[in-house]
DNA sequence: TTCACGAGGTATAACGCTAAACCTTCGGAG
DNA sequence: CTCCGAAGGTTTAGCGTTATACCTCGTGAA
């Protein structure tokens, strides 16, 4: 059984009311013998406050969700970029008092759960990595300070802390153009209406067209991120497009299965093809050669999710619509510089 | 400002008893009538329990914390193992109807964030992932049912889920020796008193007695774990050891970087070197060759893992003292066999 | 001498919920 | 016609805290 106030007032001889006032630093209201004496006791029953009890009263739980779609036994989790997002939040949070309740929501009834997680009285909430369809029906069932990790949505008052997608296809383009090349093949999942691939392809166009170059739908390779999809799409590339010297892969897995599949057709990277990635996950510095790519600052992000988040928890305006962090891209070896002599 | 009980009771025109009565489902005591017009009002007014009001009087939280060490800025939550652990815990809590506290641990104080999470009064708790001197301050502590995952301390009375690791190290040498190899080195962190390393250092040591081969001290590099010291280890291994036809590495990243480091020397794997891993980590795909390699089955673990700590929450016997999951070997193409002609 | 006031408390109520004891009514059984 | 028990409640108390209002001194000013 805890040790509550009651037990220290009784040994005390004094009041709960008393007790309460010297553990929570109110003195003014009590002598240092007293605040002496309690604070001895306390030590001694080895008192902790109950955060239930005090919940109650505050009416604020100290608790802030971090929440994550589970799509059937592999969650987002699994990403390490989101993983790394969660470690950061978590740590941030816990300087500033709050705790972390870590739920996995079932991606086709998201709703029944947030119903479940409001009995918690949350302080607040975080989204990572959800569908805007999914958001939508959370943020209706939940009743909190809120802000969401990447969401593409437009038209919405959410606070959204995002990358800035059109940018990372951009600087990668721009890159592989500045080494000379002028047929360049974009890889990745089928472009959407909106969303992280079209932002992507975004800057990718735009890339082209500054340098005057044609955009060819031709080069455009749509498939999945996994390993095994780049490497089809690097044998399909080196068969079927042997005039493309250069690819934008969205994502570092994908463009390290190009690398192979490249490879496996008897060419080289980066040789016969420059590979540009997208993430720099660890991985992107394993391979060989190490893979150029896209970075992020995912301590910034999280930092900045977690600002936004305490800021609209203490105030009720909401602060800002949408938060765009800045991208840069790494230079390792798995890009030719085709200006130079051969 | 949340409904609660007072609300649907004033508008029902009867008690906040009955009203509890008819949310828990404890009928018996409630007309039919009553019973539906409750139950309207409540649907209607979108009523949710309090945990923290329910918390305090049921004297159980329904809170099960996930402790994890936090080694400034990079926590363990990086491991893509723990990663799934995490995931399928949190999966399967939420089924039995309980929430996760995650939490990080200062490595060189545990105890002060044991004594906050105290306040909480979680019905149990996991620890992932933590050193024993780590755990015994902790558990002094923290006050609950606990499962541990992956220690090593012998003379102990917690429940501890960890890995048949000396199997994997005697899998992964004695699938070497069938292959024909004869001088097989063992790559991994120094080896300690008792941990993970000694474990996999006695299979290893174990299947070359077997084999009736010899021990020897000098094919044991100690490194650290990272893909750099693998590739470092993988070209002193080729420079030093050029009779060494095969190496049994404590980790798959290791592994990956031995390959590189003995092709940056100049041979080939598996034609010059043979090398076996340990976690079966996606990279071990993503690698060429695709890596052989020792694998455990994380959801197994974790579900054990709640498994004993759901039984030690109930019944206040402790059941286990350890349970040892099984470890298999993945064939892959890492290895050369040597038996068949050259 | 009286009064106001501050210092150092104590008492009460409330947060939202549940367990347990306590009241009504009503329809039989004795 | 009295008493009993069941059905269908209601009341009271309590979980551990905190906010607020309320007491009781002793001191110094009027």
């Amino acid at each position: 059984m805890a040790v509550t106030l009651k037990d220290i007032a009784q040994e005390a001889g004094t009041t709960v009311m008393t007790v309460s006032n010297v553990i929570n630093g109110r003195y003014g209201k009590v002598s240092q013998a007293t605040v002496d004496k309690v604070r001895a006791i306390a030590e001694k029953l080895d008192y902790v406050p109950s955060a239930t009890a005090r919940s109650l009263v505050a009416r604020s739980s100290r608790l802030v969700g971090v929440l994550l779609p589970d799509s059937e036994g592999s969650n987002v989790l699994v990403s390490p970029h989101n993983v790394a997002v969660i470690g950061v939040i978590e740590r941030m949070l816990q300087e500033h008092g709050y705790y972390v309740l870590l739920r996995s929501i079932p991606s086709n009834d998201p709703a029944s759960v947030t119903a479940a997680l409001r009995s918690w009285n949350l302080d607040g909430a975080v989204f990572i990595g959800f569908l805007d369809s999914q958001i939508r029906a959370m943020r209706a069932t939940l009743d909190t300070a809120l802000v969401v990790l990447d969401s593409y949505e437009k038209n919405s008052e959410l606070m959204n802390v995002r990358l800035n997608d059109r940018k990372g296809g951009y600087l990668a383009t721009r890159h592989l153009i500045e080494k000379g090349h002028t047929r360049i093949a974009f890889v990745g999942p089928r472009i959407t209406e909106r969303g992280v691939v079209k932002e992507r392809y975004n800057g990718y166009r735009k890339a082209l067209r500054e340098a005057g170059l044609p955009v060819d739908d031709a080069l455009i390779v749509a498939t999945d991120v996994a390993h095994a999809n780049g490497i089809e799409a690097g044998r399909l590339l080196s068969d079927q497009h042997p005039d493309v010297t250069a690819v934008f892969a969205t994502a570092d897995l994908l463009a390290a299965g190009i690398m192979e599949g490249v490879r496996a057709a008897g060419r080289d990277v980066p040789a016969d093809l420059s590979v540009v990635g997208f993430d720099n996950l660890d991985l992107a510095t394993y391979v060989s050669p190490q893979l150029t790519t896209v970075t992020q600052d995912l301590t910034a992000k999280a930092t900045r999710a977690v600002e936004l988040l305490l800021l609209s928890m203490h105030s009720d305006g909401v602060p800002t619509n949408e938060t765009v962090m800045d991208v840069e891209l790494v230079e390792r070896g798995s890009v030719r510089d085709l200006t130079l002599a051969p």
